[in-house]
DNA sequence: CGTCTATTTGAATGTACTCAAAAGCGGTGG
DNA sequence: CCACCGCTTTTGAGTACATTCAAATAGACG
């Protein structure tokens, strides 16, 4: 479990043995059920979570109980609303387990900390939002720029395996279109095959 | 003009005189004239920049020619192309001027160097990076739960002052719809006084 | 097996786009 | 000074993309 966030910090700084046991214990396991919340809309997240079993969806929900999934986190990846967590404003996303999962939760002061210990958490993280801000910098555009039918191509082979474990609900609220139409498209791209 | 840039940073962080005058010589200055560019499509981005004077228009022309715009610069923000300047990538989008402009330009060197003699500023970066993460995020769910009328609406409240030096197509490329529709859009509005 | 949820389908509707054309507006040169 | 040019904005008609609502079908799970 651990392992998984070494290699996975690796990626970015490198840190001692003796560095990474320090920095790992400022984590809390945390194993969160199918359908439980990590956080929800009007708390205050407290948390950076980092996942080491499952799926777990960041959304909202509008004033038509609509959802709009910002991203999905499952192995190997980071979650958190860092809107809520850095300004300490109420959430407006909720955070779900789409299925049964387990976190690394580092609180903000122990993130704080660390960051003063040792400078290379504060580069990591930096590091960290950089690509995730591009990433969805990349999303914005093709959100703005293609038809509901690209994106789904694209969403599916970018993420062949994501796409396995997902309802098309899911994937239809991520896409920002409604599931029937999701359904419409998918018969659509069946039978140009 | 580098006192624009002092205040702004010390939103963030405090640097001595002699920290800060240190740093402000890592920058260039440069003047950028109306429908010319800060940076091409295809060109990797070797810059971050501090808009002292002007608007910027950073956006993206897809395949069928059409723009758009995935934020504005004006005096005392922050521009770049951070994809291509992190990664060493060709840029995907395009920096225009939409005004006569003075932009104060600092090198990936330059800021590395920064980054290493001057930890603070390892952290204004950092935070700044949230903080425009936080920004695109909220554009994000907008974008996707909001319908145009409403985008607009939101964005002449958020952006008054801005909304002012910019041309209906421009804010037609930033909302995502053809400048056509938000013609009508303005005149449903107009009507509704 | 029954229940709950996911998926598909069709019809009617709404939202936004494309294309073509006209009107407005600011600057520039004769 | 005004005639012309280039660019922005508006308008309308026709079309495309996507939603809503209602209902049928299909799967998953206890």
């Amino acid at each position: 479990m651990y392992q998984l966030l070494r290699d996975n910090i690796e990626q970015h700084v490198h840190l001692s043995d003796a560095e990474f046991s320090h920095f790992a214990t400022s984590f809390e396991a945390k194993e969160i059920e199918k359908k439980q919340f990590l956080l929800r809309e009007g708390e205050i997240c407290r948390f950076e979570g980092f996942v080491t079993k499952g799926i777990f969806s960041v959304y909202h929900l509008d004033k038509n109980g609509d959802k709009q999934i910002l991203y999905f986190a499952h192995e190997n990846w980071w979650v958190t609303n860092i809107d809520s967590f850095t300004n300490n404003l109420p959430s407006q996303l909720f955070i779900e387990a789409l299925e049964d999962s387990e976190v690394l939760l580092i609180s903000k002061s122990d993130k704080e900390s660390a960051y003063i210990n040792l400078p290379k958490i504060e580069k990591l993280f930096r590091v960290m939002t950089q690509k995730t801000h591009v990433a969805l910098q990349r999303r914005m555009i093709d959100s703005l720029s293609k038809t509901a039918d690209q994106r789904y191509i694209d969403f599916i082979e970018k993420y062949p395996q994501l796409y396995q474990r997902l309802s098309n609900l899911q994937i239809a609220a991520y896409l920002g279109v409604s599931h029937e139409f999701l359904s419409k498209i998918r018969r659509k791209i069946a039978g140009q095959k």
